[in-house]
DNA sequence: ACGATTCCTGACTAATTTAGTCAAGTATGA
DNA sequence: TCATACTTGACTAAATTAGTCAGGAATCGT
C-alpha cells in the first residue's frame, strides 16, 4: 500500500505554489526546480488541476499558474482525486458484494477495508493546502 | 493509493481460518475454494505467515493450517507486514530528509504523509482477526 | 507399502501500472 | 519577432503485480 509519485508530486507542487506565490503566477519551471521534480511530468498534472478548477494559467512571458481558490479551501483529498490517484481499499464497485463468507451475504473483510478507506479519506479531507503551509498537522 | 491482492487475500484467508477452523487444521484447498482465491498464490502467502509465526502447519492427509496464536491477538497490521505489504506513505528512508522547501530543512509535505501513515497504521493496529470475525468494526 | 493428500519452495512470466520522455503546437509580453 | 511558458497527445522503458508451474517432501488411511 504505497503512495505513488503522481499524488506526491501534485501535492508538493500545489503546496509550493501556495507557499511561494503571492498572487503572481509561478512558472512550472520555477516550481519544478525548487522541488526537484521533472517538469514535463508536472505539465501533465497541472493540466488536470486546471481542468478541475484548482489552478488558473497565464500563458506567455511572465506567465505561470496561480491558485484558483484560497489555499484554505483546497483539500489534499481533492488534489489527489483530481489527478487520478484515488483511494482504493475495496475492490468491489459500490456495495454490490455477494457473500464470500456466508454469514450475511457480504464478505467479512469488506467492512474492514471500507473502514480503512474512510479513515484515510477523513484525514486527507481535513487538511487544506493552507494547513500544510502553516504546519498545522496533527 | 490502492490495496493490492496480496494483502487482501492474506487477510481474507486468515479471517476465514479464524472463522471456520475450530482447532482443527484447514487445508488451503478448502480456504481457497470458499474465498475463491488462487491456491498457489495462497501457498506463497502462508509460507511467510508460518515463518513469521502466525500459523502452524500440519502436513499430509487431513493436514492444513491452524492459527498459532489467538485470533484476538493477531492484528491486521501484522498480517500485512508479514507478507510484505507495508504501508509506505513517505518515500524517504527514516527521518533523513533534506529541505525541499527551505523553511526548516525538511519538506513541508513530509509531515503530511507521515501523518497519513500513522493514521492508517493506527487503524489497522487496533483491529484483530477476532474483531473482524465478530464484525466489531467502527 | 502405497497412494492420496497436503504442505514447501523456487523459478518463471504475462499483463499492468508507473513514471516518466518527446515532439509539436499555441498564446503572450517585452 | 523572439523567448518564455502553457497545452496536449503519443509514446516507452522499467518496475511491480498477480499470479502459474513444476517438482519435492511429509503424513495418514488403508
Amino acid at each position: 500500500m504505497k503512495l505513488g509519485t503522481k499524488g506526491r508530486y501534485a501535492v508538493m507542487a500545489m503546496v509550493d505554489l501556495a507557499f511561494y506565490s503571492e498572487g503572481k503566477p509561478l512558472s512550472l519551471t520555477e516550481i519544478a526546480e525548487r522541488q526537484a521534480l521533472p517538469i514535463s511530468y508536472l505539465e501533465q498534472l497541472f493540466l488536470k488541476l486546471r481542468q478541475k478548477g484548482f489552478v488558473m494559467s497565464t500563458r506567455g512571458h511572465q506567465g505561470g499558474y496561480t491558485l484558483a481558490k484560497e489555499a484554505a479551501s483546497i483539500r489534499i483529498s481533492e488534489i489527489l482525486e483530481a489527478i487520478g490517484e484515488p483511494i482504493e481499499t475495496t475492490r468491489c464497485k459500490e456495495e454490490s458484494e455477494l457473500g464470500c463468507l456466508g454469514t450475511k451475504g457480504q464478505c467479512l473483510t469488506h467492512a474492514l477495508w471500507a473502514g480503512l478507506g474512510r479513515q484515510m479519506q477523513q484525514y486527507l479531507n481535513g487538511i487544506s493546502l493552507a494547513d500544510v503551509c502553516q504546519r498545522r498537522l496533527t
